[in-house]
RNA sequence: GGAUGGAUUCCCGAGUGGCCAAAGGGGACAGACUGUAAAUCUGCUGCAAAUUGCUUCGGUGGUUCGAAUCCACCUCCAUCCA
């Protein structure tokens, strides 16, 4: 079984420009391909894991992996599947989250011996001259096909910048100039990418002559079509500052049953036969299959001994017995008291379980409050400074919001 | 450049002088049920020294005892015409 049919049986697959000819050329390690990611944040997150999974699949396959830093393209912001436009990113900024990136990325992929390889698209298109870039590739783009693109759809709707309107002429030249630069063949990307892509291959053919690939993969969405890795609007990053490993291993720990089996094709790097098997799994077994899921995820992001720690903690939690120790930590001082004692609400804040002391004092209400496994009821109950001592409390909010608080 | 319609809380969206911290829905959060799942039901959703007070309806100024609501100017957005 080839990498080509190892990828379609993950489930991984959406749309590509010529199944013949990509099939047999990654299954012979003959791409040359390049994912871009815009660097829009100071971290990757679990959804750009995706794509870094994609690039090591196909490395192993033989194949050359060109991972490119949006520098320059985040200047512009791409507009597919956005309903409004992006904020506008200061140079440093950009610069800063590209820095960023490429020291995440360094951690999966071997960028040693040029078996891979990481540009970064400020280097060329930030230089460009804009007539001549318009009578260059601009004259190869038809604005009518442009505005029928599935990119733009959405926008057609409140409105689309001009700004925004050239993106997808930055990736199609990217494309062209790799092509070019690198011999890189093939283009990769989400699924939402697929007609800034097609911009690419067609700006190559009809600037060069010859026939570039692209290939993009499916989106990681739950049973009901929402984008996974965010929770709350916010994005599961991969940087352990930003979402502890316990957090990230809670976030996979619990997606919907639906949903387990899809993840694990797609993003864990389990043999097939074993994921067919487990497919199998139905009911509560399928909490196994998360627990696996959480396990596999964290250690390819944090290590083997984070995971470890980020499972015991969770199993300690949620199935009582076993080591805590290493849950969220939070520590309080000398002045978060008055009086020398500081009420539960002010734990709660302090704790950041709670955002304000109005939310803390509902969750109290709410009977959602628990403290070293005891219901609080009273939201004036007082703590004094010696009662953090030593291993300190347990401080839960919800079900699933767990803070050990010190002194 | 001209005409018209807009900007309300996390999001959508009602509100056109006091009864407005602002309907309704979504989401989020909490509780029950469970398997750390889903579905369902209930509660809740600006902040605080909490039967009260303070801040909020694009911005600034004004009218008024009182403004999300009226007036002026400004900013931004959409649609149509150029």
């Amino acid at each position: 079984m080839g990498i080509y049919e190892e990828l379609q049986a993950r489930g991984l697959l959406a749309q590509v420009t010529n199944e013949e000819e990509i099939r047999e050329m990654i299954n012979n390690g003959k791409a040359t391909f390049y994912i871009g990611f815009d660097c829009t944040a100071d971290s990757l997150t679990a959804g750009h894991f995706m794509a870094l999974t994609l690039m090591k699949r196909l490395q192993m396959a033989g194949n050359k992996p060109i991972a490119l830093i949006g520098g320059g393209t985040t200047m512009i912001g791409d507009p597919s599947g956005r309903t409004d436009m992006r904020k506008m990113l200061t140079r440093e900024d950009i610069e800063h989250n590209a820095e960023c990136f490429k020291r995440q990325m360094e951690k999966f992929i071997d960028f040693s011996d040029d078996k891979a390889l990481m540009v970064n698209n400020a280097d060329w298109l930030l230089n460009l001259n804009y007539i001549d870039l318009l009578r260059e590739v601009g004259a190869c783009f038809s604005v009518n096909n442009m505005l029928r693109a599935e990119c733009y759809k959405q926008r057609m709707e409140k409105g689309l910048s001009f700004l925004e309107f050239n993106y997808m002429i930055m990736q199609s030249y990217d494309f062209y100039y790799m092509f070019q630069k690198y011999n890189c063949n093939m283009e990769f990307g989400g699924d939402d990418q697929w007609s800034n892509m097609l911009g690419g291959t067609e700006l190559i053919r009809k600037k060069l002559g010859k026939d570039a690939h692209a290939m993009t993969i499916t989106l990681l969405t739950d049973s009901q079509g929402k984008k996974m890795g965010k929770t709350a609007g916010n994005a599961v990053w991969l940087d352990p500052n930003k979402t502890s490993p316990f957090e990230f291993y809670q976030y996979w720990r619990n997606v919907g049953d639906a949903d387990v089996m899809k993840c694990l094709r797609m993003l864990t790097f389990l043999p097939l036969e074993q994921l067919d098997e487990m497919d199998k799994w139905e009911g509560s077994q399928l909490n196994q299959a998360k627990e696996i899921l959480a396990f596999e995820l964290t250690q390819m992001v944090h290590g083997t001994e984070e995971a470890n720690k980020a499972q015991e903690s969770a199993r300690a939690l949620f199935a009582g017995g076993g080591n805590a120790a290493d849950m969220p930590t939070s520590k309080l001082t000398e002045a978060d008291f008055r009086d020398g004692t500081i009420d539960i609400l002010g734990v709660l804040v302090k704790s950041e379980l709670c955002a304000s002391r109005s939310e803390a004092r509902r969750a109290v209400e709410q009977g959602g409050v628990t403290v070293d496994n005891e219901k609080i009821a009273d939201i004036k109950t007082l703590y004094t400074p010696e009662a953090f001592a030593g291993d300190g409390l347990v401080v839960r909010r919800g079900k699933k919001n767990y803070k050990k608080v010190v002194m």
